[in-house]
DNA sequence: CATCGGACAGCAAGCGCTTTCTAGATGGGG
DNA sequence: CCCCATCTAGAAAGCGCTTGCTGTCCGATG
């Protein structure tokens, strides 16, 4: 029924072995026997059996590129660029790996399926991306899946992630503290003294480490913290709508917001316009990550660069041993500051 | 160094078929055997070799989901939902499988190549989304290539993508058409004449039949289109932000412009106000698809709903076989024209 | 009490490929 | 002119798992 080595081995009147090595091109084969066999391959429209090959030798092509939200184009433009240097088709790489990149959710259940699925499948590689969940227990399973995957060879990239600690895992860590600091001066330096600050899921790595950066703003300012200041929600834009007008229900004279992402302070200027206020004169806001589409907001929005395609496609190098990795295995890949039309001076 | 089936086996005093059976229910095995092999199986860290397992039964749980561009929020929202229902972990499917999504960068070979990969892997179904390319030849070596993954027993799932004629492919269309000539019509209703059109790239099936439909629109309306106002660019911001320019300098009297989808739409918004136009006084301005982002646009965009999400989950479904695939295999997805603040009466 | 059928468990034969080791050529140097 | 180094191709042993078929044990049946 379906094609296989040896008939195409028969075909080209060679040994099973001899077109093994012709597609594998790892061992010598005579010019003349090479091009036989290449075309007994394209008559008989030969495909190799990938599970049979990665049994035989042990190692497969598979690639695993873990994101959070894969219809979130902070993790899409991680991925994309991830992937292009992972050398699917058509990409730089010579060989043709598949680059999959796998939807956890969130969910720390699932990220460590989808690692079990992964070993399973003895992949190549594997890049984890976007921040982890900050639970002792999980964050165990994980360094125990990391290393067992170490282990069976595959290479293991962390991208935009917190280091892993007693794993090899290479770690490309945003420093999200630094920009949230450098964000909430800025903020400061205008005028501003109450600040509201709607922040990303409690558990999270990247939530945790933004609201740090904005506390030590605060703090380094003499700006004392009013606990109604901070709300929780999720990273998404309804998230940054509802948040908001809690906010603006606790403390109607916030004279800014600052929000864990970008589509949360989209969401919010949605609902500070709801409510007949002026951006930035009556409020101003800020986001995180600079997504495409923070410019084109109206006002354009303040918020802090993240270099994603970039740490992306170093990850991918990375995860494809095509670039040293960082000394002690872990960098910090720093934002930018970008200040632009949603933030301004205070009213009065 | 690894360990294998046999040595669960050996540590559960059974023989390996007995452990095979237990890992995959599929056999009746004694309840006492059962945990006596899955303790085993728990102790030694057992995990399965995901190729010698797909060798030997012939199948693999793998998935493939392919998409234009990942960083594009329309291909994300379509990508999760069918990830969804293909049940990756956690999913609401039994079975674990590996759902994983390849990128294309629209690129035909690359296409190509990941089907080929795919096939390679002896996937367990394939769903390809987005527009396909109006190219003879590749349509061809497509339709081929879906045949004889069909042939492999895999499932091929077509979701947002025109049918594939003598394949046996289920496909999922979006009537980009019809949903173009309401969008169009909307705009001849509130009084328009003269209409720009950023179309997307010139060999995409999705761009020729939204430009056919609202060509029908001005023809319906005996409106007689001046081909300067029609101009071709790609799916992103960059390009409608440029389409426009060019189109203010074509006829700077025209009063309305359609955009081959959303983000184009933006940086259409975002060239008129640079240009001094205001939206929708001096121009009205309508996108496609409505992402998230467009309802938070200002003003918000007009445009037409695609059910994105709804149709990946059932793509989704009918490429576990949870569903029964539509009547001849073939299913119009309908959009549904958004009114929003971006058009408006044309003004003199 | 002998027999029969059902419920489990094991044997062993592959699945299609890679790779080590071996063998046959070939040709150049002593 | 023979031998050895160099190339190239083949034989065959798995890789780790699934599954058809064959047994075995046991309670139920006549």
């Amino acid at each position: 029924m379906t094609v296989t080595l040896a008939d195409v081995a028969a075909r080209a009147q060679v040994s099973p072995a001899t077109v093994s090595r012709v597609l594998n091109g790892n061992y010598p084969v005579a010019a003349s026997t090479r091009e036989r066999v290449l075309r007994a391959v394209d008559e008989l429209d030969y495909v190799l059996n990938g599970p049979a090959s990665a049994l035989a030798a042990a190692t497969s092509d598979l690639v695993g590129i873990l994101v959070n939200d894969i219809a979130d184009p902070f993790f899409g433009i991680m991925a994309s660029a991830i992937q292009a240097e992972i050398g699917g088709p058509g990409g730089r790489a010579g060989g043709e790996r598949l680059a999959v990149v796998c939807n956890t959710g969130g969910s720390p259940e699932r990220e460590l399926t989808y690692l079990t699925l992964l070993q399973r499948q003895r992949a190549a590689a594997v890049v984890l991306t976007g921040g982890a969940v900050e639970d002792a227990p999980h964050a165990a399973a994980v360094a125990a899946k990391l290393r067992k995957l170490a282990d069976a060879g595959t290479r293991v990239v962390l991208c935009g992630r917190p280091p892993a600690p007693d794993t090899e895992a290479v770690a490309l860590t945003f420093d999200n503290r630094g920009g949230a600091r450098a964000l909430t001066d800025h903020l400061i330096g205008l005028g501003h003294r109450r600040l509201g600050y709607i922040a990303g899921p409690e558990e999270r790595t990247t939530t945790r480490h933004r609201l740090e950066g904005h506390r030590a703003a605060l703090a380094a300012a003499g700006i004392e913290e009013d606990p109604r200041w901070t709300v929780h929600g999720r990273y998404d834009r309804r998230s940054g709508h509802e948040a908001t007008l809690e906010l603006l229900r606790r403390d109607p004279s916030l004279t800014a917001i600052v929000a864990a992402n970008d589509s949360v302070a989209l969401g919010a200027c949605a609902a500070l316009r709801e409510s007949g206020l002026r951006i930035p004169e009556d409020v101003s806001v800020a986001g995180f990550d600079d997504l495409p589409f923070s410019i084109d907001a109206v006002p354009s929005l303040t918020t802090v660069r993240l270099p994603l395609a970039e740490a992306g496609a170093r990850a991918g190098r990375i995860a494809m041993g095509r670039e040293e990795p960082p000394p002690g295995g872990i960098a910090a890949v720093r934002g930018e500051l970008m200040v632009r039309g949603s933030s301004g001076v205070p009213r009065e």
